[in-house]
DNA sequence: GATTCGTTTTGATATAGATCAAATGGGTGG
DNA sequence: CCACCCATTTGATCTATATCAAAACGAATC
């Protein structure tokens, strides 16, 4: 199953196909438009013309593209990723519904790694300029874009932590625990979910190899943490997980 | 030399003394006005009131503390970490004159991380609610300050990179490489430099243990790229360094 | 100027996780 | 429906770095 395709870009669909207004997303609360009026939203409504269908495999952006956008997550689930010269591969990130992609690119113009769907997926092409002379308009939406930027410098700080202090099962407990958490903030279940990702990709993410992660999950199932069937994840303890990620055991 | 001083709280003194505004500041180019015409930048410095000595040891915040500003580093040198529960700590990041720190609290409100001064230091403190209404008024402060988080961004997505893939010497290449380039920014020496900060902090940051560092200087110092005394680095030959982190030989 | 404490270096040894290897099992495309 | 390609799991072995240990060195203190 290998997913890198070959085709370059996404394909802009019909934007009246797809047209979901973010006034009647059902994403409103965690995406952009979180804490603006009714009237703030319509105007980012106005913006957000472009929604487009990524398909699985496909990249939203690639580094070293010039920057134009950014991007909110309307369905699917991404990975963004990072290349050293040689060729060597870190996943940088996950990303799912109301999440924002591309804020990389800002500051110096051009994107500094690649989004890529993990499974077909939906994304709301704000573009960055129109958006930037809005949010200056709005307070609320300069001060909510501060916000997601800030969290995700926060994020990042976690998963520095993550790599450079914890071991093998303290980050598979990590990354259990943050999904579980993003999952249940948007009405999934908490305990039992599907993994977008493979064991490379997640094993990518934490910092060791794919076998490793392999023997994390297969040593929380023989301890009845969780149950596994390949993709599909049982949370059977959170208690364990979460003692596990804090009590360093 | 135990720098972790008990004093919780810099010491503010009195600004008339300190008074430097943005206007006059050697720094205007890189630090937070870059870009901005003269007349934003005077209205900037109306906000920048504060101006503050933070003793070596001292925190300019710390982890769990209250939001309320963001801060320019006049002079000095600071490190940021972040404390798992467990009490092991990560170095998240150094920090030098004309970068910003605190943005990790605008976010959630309240700081994930501690700011320590690694030497005695000054730091310019900006009110964040004044800053946020007066980004909103001059568009270009908004485009530079949405650059300077971004660079944050990235900059961190360097650091996983560089947990995730790297080798012992290839993390210390790039720490070497990194330092020098800031440091040439700012008008020093590009090839020798007196470190701040210890080897223990080396590793934290580079998630390594002080010995490996040490031996990563030893080794690299033997090989003729650097000589090495204490803290005092001068690097012999930068091509050698940047070989090691591109090449990852 | 001696003392002390913390930092750094270097050596010896241990180990978590990487690497190598092989078997199993799903999903996808023909 | 079959065949093939990946992804995953599990075992055996290896290695980069951690850990343990001790000596040398410097800077601050008395």
């Amino acid at each position: 199953m290998k997913i890198e395709s070959s085709r370059q870009r996404p394909i802009p669909v019909d934007p009246g196909a797809l047209k979901t207004a973010c006034a009647d997303c059902n994403l409103r609360e965690i995406c952009l438009p979180a804490g603006l009026s009714h009237d703030d939203i319509d105007q980012l409504d106005e913006l957000v013309y472009t929604r487009i269908k990524v398909r699985r495999g496909d990249a939203v952006f690639r580094a070293g593209e010039t920057f134009t956008a950014i991007y909110a997550v309307r369905s699917g689930f991404f990975k963004t990723r990072a290349t050293t010269q040689d060729g060597r591969e870190q996943v940088t990130g996950f990303s799912m519904a109301g999440e924002i992609l591309g804020m990389d690119g800002i500051g110096l113009g051009s994107h500094s790694c690649d989004a890529v769907a993990l499974e077909d997926s939906e994304i709301c092409t704000i573009p960055y300029a129109q958006f930037e002379a809005l949010s200056h308009q709005v307070p609320s939406l300069q001060r909510h874009f501060h916000k997601v930027m800030s969290r995700e410098i926060v994020r990042e700080n976690g998963v520095m932590m993550l790599l450079g202090v914890m071991r093998a099962e303290e980050r598979l407990a990590a990354f259990l625990l943050n999904l579980s958490q993003r999952l249940n903030a948007r009405g999934y279940s908490a305990v039992e979910f599907h993994l977008r990702m493979t064991r490379e990709e997640i094993g990518s993410y934490l910092g060791m190899k794919l076998e490793t992660v392999s023997r994390a999950f297969s040593k929380f199932q023989t301890d009845n943490i969780i149950k596994v069937d390949q993709k599909y994840v049982h949370i059977l303890d959170l208690d364990a997980l979460r003692k596990i990620y804090a009590h360093h055991t």
